[in-house]
DNA sequence: CTGCTGCATACCGTATACAAAATACGAAAT
DNA sequence: ATTTCGTATTTTGTATACGGTATGCAGCAG
C-alpha cells in the first residue's frame, strides 16, 4: 500500500523557501520581511516563521540583533571551507557504503550511473544534476549514517547555492562520470579505503571547479555580499 | 562596553529545553505535549513551538506522523556513529587552530590547561565539565570555522546526553589533562597534522570510554530507548 | 467474549490579534 | 545645509482563537 506522508505546511514552505535561496531568487543580503513574504506565497505568518526558524538554523538565514531574519551573505573562503568538510563527511559516507551496501543498493547505483551516462551524451544538463543529486543520496542510504546525512544535507545548502549560478554544469558531466564509476566500482569491491579516497577527490574536484569560478567572478562584481 | 544580547522568548526556551533534554530530566521516547509544557514553563505555545522546531532540525526531536513531538531515543550504534564524525571534525578544527591561532587564543589556551590541572586536582567535577567544554570552545574560535562550530554543536547535543549520564567524571580528568596538553602544544608549534592526531585520539579516547559504559549498560536496562 | 462503530476528547496546525520595539521620515534649530 | 529630536509607520514577538484530525472509550453486534 502506497505510505501517505501528510507534509505540514511549514515544512512544505521551508523546502520551497530552500529552493528559492538557492536558485538565487533572494538577494544575499537581503532583509525578509514576514508579512510581505507570506503574502507572497499566500500564507499566513506561523507556519513562514517555521519555516524561517528551521533555515536559520541551517545556518542559511541570520537573525539581525533587531529582529527579523536576513540571508546570509557568504564568500569565497566560506565555500572553500565548506567544501572541504563536505569532502571530509562524503569520504566517510562513502567508505561506509563499501562495508554495508547492500546489492540492491549497488544495484540503484549501478543504474544511476548508467542514466548519467546516458543524459551526458544527450547533454541533458537538468537531468544531470537531479541524477548526480540522486548519486550522493543512494551512496548516504547505502552508508546508513543518519547523522552523516542530516549534517551534509545541511551543508549542501550553503554551497549548492553558489554552484548551481556558478558553475558550467557541461564540463562536469564529463568528469562526474568516470569520478562516479570509480567510487561505484570501490563500493561494489567493498574497498572502504578506495570508496574513500574517490570520494574525497570528487567533491574536492568539483570543489575547485567551483572555487575557479567563483575567484574569478570575485573581481568583477562584489558578488554575493 | 559589556555587549548586551537581547534573547527572544524561543531561543531561551530552545537553550532551556536542550538543557533539560540533556541533563535527563525528560524521558526518551516521551512525547512532548505543546500544552502542557508550555503551560509548565509559564509561556504561550508559540515561542515554545519555535524550540520545537529548532530541536527537530538539530535532530534531538523527531515528528510524529500524527503530529506532536517525541524526544528521539537512541542506541549505541548512533552514539558510535556520533563519536567518529565528531573526531572528525574536532581534527580538523585542531588542524585549523594549529595554522591560525593567534599568541593571545594560545595563551587562552594554556590558561585553559592550568585551571583544568587544577580543578582536576580538587576534584571538581563540575569545573572540569565545564572548562573541558571551554577548551573546545577556544579552539573552535582559533580554528575560525563557523561551519565546524556549528555542526560540531549539533553532534554534542545528541552525544552530550549520555556522557553526561553515563560517563564517570572522575576517570576522565586523568587522561584529558595529558590529551589536553598534546593539543595545545601542538598549536602552539603549528603543527596541523600533530594537532589533529592528538584531537582524534582524544576524541575517540572519551568515546570509547562512553561507550564502553553504554554497551555494559544495555543489558540490564533496555535503557534509553 | 471479541471486534467493530460512533462519539467525545485531546492535541496540533494555522490564522489572527495585539503590544512593544525599531525604523523611517520630517520638522525645527543651529 | 546638517544634525537632532519627535512622531508615524512598519515589523517583529507573543498570545490567543479556531477548525480539523487523531485517539481512546463505550456500547453494540456477532
Amino acid at each position: 500500500m502506497a505510505r501517505l506522508v501528510k507534509q505540514s505546511l511549514g515544512q512544505e514552505v521551508t523546502r520551497m523557501l530552500k529552493r528559492m535561496i538557492i536558485d538565487g531568487e533572494l538577494e544575499p543580503g537581503q532583509r525578509l520581511v514576514e508579512d510581505r513574504l507570506a503574502a507572497e506565497l499566500g500564507i499566513s505568518r506561523t507556519p513562514l516563521r517555521e519555516a524561517l526558524h528551521r533555515l536559520e538554523q541551517e545556518g542559511l538565514l541570520q537573525k539581525r540583533a533587531a529582529g527579523g531574519y536576513v540571508l546570509r551573505p557568504f564568500d569565497a573562503e566560506e565555500v572553500e571551507e565548506a567544501v572541504q568538510v563536505r569532502a571530509l563527511l562524503e569520504a566517510r559516507v562513502a567508505a561506509l557504503a563499501a562495508r554495508r551496501a547492500t546489492p540492491e543498493q549497488v544495484a540503484a547505483l549501478r543504474a544511476n550511473l548508467a542514466a548519467f551516462r546516458e543524459a551526458a551524451a544527450g547533454a541533458d544538463l537538468a537531468r544531470l544534476a537531479e541524477l548526480n543529486a540522486e548519486f550522493h543520496l543512494l551512496l548516504r542510504a547505502a552508508g546508513g549514517s543518519l547523522l552523516l546525512a542530516r549534517l551534509l544535507d545541511e551543508i549542501e545548502g550553503v554551497v549548492e547555492r553558489i554552484i548551481r549560478a556558478l558553475v558550467p554544469l557541461r564540463e562536469a558531466g564529463e568528469w562526474s562520470d568516470e569520478d562516479h564509476a570509480r567510487i561505484v566500482a570501490a563500493v561494489e569491491a567493498g574497498d572502504a579505503d578506495a570508496a574513500a579516497k574517490a570520494m574525497r577527490a570528487h567533491v574536492l574536484h568539483g570543489g575547485e571547479a567551483v572555487l575557479d569560478t567563483l575567484r574569478h567572478a570575485e573581481g568583477e562584481t562584489p558578488p554575493l555580499k
